[in-house]
DNA sequence: CGCGGATATGTTCGTGCAAACATAACCGAG
DNA sequence: CTCGGTTATGTTTGCACGAACATATCCGCG
């Protein structure tokens, strides 16, 4: 049995702004690949919902997140600013500040879920 | 300027279970207002969703989180078992280690929002 | 024994959101 | 000056999800 018990926390910033787990990972991947596209395709999304993303990110903080680039050797690319390199880690420390305290309690509410060995 | 940064907390077990800010609300008012129907009501969701997630969470764990009664002198009702109370009490104790534990990081995060102040 | 309020369940309809398709602009390299 | 890979943006299509509407069932009470 594997224990695939996970945690999604997402924050949001008054009505509109938000920041979870899909735009985080997506901004680990660009910082790893280095492009848009590359990221998005490793999430299994299509540039566009990609990019969009980006876009939102963005637009939420006073400094750009991801900065880009269009033509060139590469055909372009995009990467993380300082900015982008800060929200990221503060949002992963969140998120592991979050798992270490909750596993006591996790522990407890797994152990009242129903075996689904068999089931649907 | 109200500082209304929220925290939205999602617990997966395996693939298709998960309890949310939802489904707990949900619980809370049912324990409160003793039917479905009301606690529905004062989440604004009509009564068929609201029994759907009763339903969702009963099937959740190994023993059920409500329990309801049909006809009577009031109609019938709903009400909290000992493993609902259980359940909900754990979940929000994870969530206020993660708002006390979580603070100084949303501090910084909030230091590097866009100020929507006459914006879009 | 009919009324009332709540649980329990089915069906239809609208719509928002994402997937898919399409196209333009950019620019270093060869 | 064309090619290639990427950013950037628009348009269309499909579909899942919820809202709304409609019923059926239950049972204490007067």
């Amino acid at each position: 049995m594997t224990d695939d018990t996970r945690l999604r926390l997402r924050i949001l910033f008054g009505s509109n702004a938000m920041l979870g787990p899909g735009k985080a990972d997506l901004l680990d991947h660009i910082r790893e690949t280095g492009s848009i596209t590359a990221a998005g395709a490793a999430m299994g999304m299509s540039y566009k919902r990609a990019w969009g993303l980006v876009e939102t990110l963005n637009a939420t903080f006073r400094e750009p997140v991801v900065v880009t680039a269009r033509g060139g050797a590469k055909g372009g690319g995009a990467q993380l600013t300082q900015t982008g390199v800060a929200v990221l880690a503060h949002y992963r420390r969140i998120e592991a500040r979050l798992r270490a305290g909750s596993e006591a309690d996790l522990v407890v509410l797994r152990g009242l879920l129903a075996d689904m060995s068999g089931g649907k």
